[in-house]
RNA sequence: GACCCCAUCGUCUAACCUGGUUAGGACAAGAGCUUUUCAAGCUCUCGAUACGGGUUCAAAUCCCGUUGGGGUCGCCA
């Protein structure tokens, strides 16, 4: 009796399935797609099932399933089972059995035929209403390969039958394999679940995300500096909206609202602008400890960070950088500078160095070595008023003492800069460019 | 080619279901303010209902057609 009550909420409760195959890394694609399955499970109580499709036994690989589980926890998503479709041969066989006993389906050429006679399809998309095939181009679809192992159609219908998925979310390019589903589930005896068609992913070049379009795997984004809540919010706001403008928003708040019946038809083309501008919203408003250790990590990964560098050094980098940075890679790129005294000056900034300055770099330096505390502040003031003494402008300064320390004509606030680097080091750059000016323009 | 899907600024979208908005927002682009550069921030500008027919007092919204784009046509998933 129990079991029994069990098992009708079983079948009451919504469940949803990704179902993805480890031949490859996880698509931004299909962490979309897992994106909406687990949003409209979570929205309704329901239950959330990641399924293996690893039936291509040669091209299925562990480091793949890996990555993808690994992917989609890092995304910020659970489930709550999974399956592995290699596990469940007997389950195929069994069913294909039953059809060929029925007469539904038959053996040739070492392979299982499901036969099946033409008539008019409908699916009732949860995305896009009705959808009616009036013809079918085959009329036979092998379920069981010669080698024993079952085709895509086949263990996919068996398994969301047999584990409850009654609602399917999944690509626009399953539309095409739904008709003969539905068919297989009819002649299996089974109910036909619901099913929901995501519209696709688009490169910018027209068509499919293909290997044209730079990143694909959600690895790659990962290790280009983009944080996890950004790919999340960026993925679901193609094809999806929350309404009233909103543009930047958790998953915690997006699975209080999503319904799968407000997900748009239309492809989505995709934009790495709007998603570099997500991403550096959640970078500005990420905590300096998160980012020092994401900087971290990056660094010693690259055996980047030299021993001499603490905690306290990084977070007056990130402090530095963090409104100027769009991914994480541009912090490691743009700060290099505050590690290694081995830069070269900019090409483009050596016009600015045209004009010799080094006897005002050398008041400058002297003002500078004077000091004692040598903190922003105090920078400035001493800063501004060498300046002054010296009949110059605070720009006609700024810009080559910028180059000095960073190599570059473009970067953070020179005092802050100056304040970090610390005078021993600032003093040691100061040196550089006044030989740079007495060798001629020659660098070092 | 056959079958299927789709159609609002360059891009993502709101308004479409339940016809009545100066068709709104964001990214990008351009201009300005701010300023030691860059970035950020603020202000402004540019910019769309693919086309043609219906239905209706009224169409981005409903219907039909055309055009355009996309997907699928594997013993891959």
């Amino acid at each position: 009796m129990q079991a029994k009550v069990l098992a009708a909420r079983r079948s009451l409760v919504l469940r949803v399935r990704f179902a993805p195959s480890p031949t490859g890394y996880l698509h931004i694609g299909g962490a979309r797609t897992c994106l909406f399955n687990w949003l409209y499970a979570r929205k309704h109580k329901g239950e959330f099932v990641l399924r293996i499709e690893d039936t291509d036994v040669a091209r299925s690989k562990k480091e793949y399933l890996d990555e993808i589980l690994e992917s989609i926890k890092w995304l910020g998503m659970d489930w709550d089972n999974i399956y592995y479709q290699s596990q469940r041969f007997e389950i195929y066989h069994q069913q294909a059995q039953k059809l060929i006993e029925q007469g539904k389906a038959y053996k040739k050429e070492g392979a299982v035929f499901f036969k099946y006679e033409f008539q008019t399809i409908e699916i009732d998309d949860l995305i896009r209403g009705k959808i009616t095939f009036n013809e079918l181009p085959k009329s036979e679809e092998v379920i069981i390969k010669s080698d024993n192992s079952p085709t895509y159609n086949f263990s996919c219908v068996i398994d969301d039958a047999l584990m409850k998925v009654n609602n399917i979310i999944r690509g626009e390019d399953h539309i095409s394999n739904t008709p003969k589903q539905i068919l297989m589930y009819k002649a299996l005896g089974f109910q036909v679940p619901k099913f929901a068609h995501l519209p696709l992913i688009l490169s910018p070049e027209g068509g499919r995300l293909s290997k044209r379009f730079g990143a694909t795997s959600i690895r790659e984004y990962k290790e280009l500096g983009y944080l996890p809540e950004a790919i999340a919010n960026y993925l679901m706001l193609l094809g999806w909206s929350p309404g009233e403008d909103k543009e930047i928003f958790t998953l915690d708040e997006a699975k209080e609202i999503f319904e799968i019946t407000d997900v748009n038809k239309t492809g989505a083309v995709l934009s790495l602008e709007k998603l570099n501008w997500i991403n550096s919203e959640y970078i500005r408003a990420s905590s300096d400890e998160r980012l020092v250790g994401l900087f971290e990590e990056h660094l010693k990964k690259d055996d980047f960070l030299p021993s001499w560098v603490d905690k306290e050094y990084m977070k007056r980098i990130v402090e530095l950088f963090k409104e100027r940075t769009v991914k994480l890679s541009d912090l490691f790129e743009k700060s290099r500078f505050c590690f290694y005294d081995d830069f070269a000056y900019d090409q483009d900034s050596k016009s600015i160095l045209e004009k010799d300055l080094s006897s005002q770099v050398k008041t400058l330096a002297t003002s500078f070595s004077s000091m004692e505390d040598f903190n922003k502040e105090n920078i400035e003031d001493v800063f501004r008023s060498t300046v002054k003494d010296l009949g110059l402008k605070v720009r006609d300064l700024v810009h080559p003492v910028r180059i000095a320390l960073t190599g570059r004509k473009n970067g953070p606030g020179l005092f802050e800069t100056i304040e970090v680097l610390g005078k021993e080091r600032v003093l040691k750059r100061l040196e550089r460019l006044i030989s740079y000016w007495e060798k001629g323009g020659v660098d070092a």
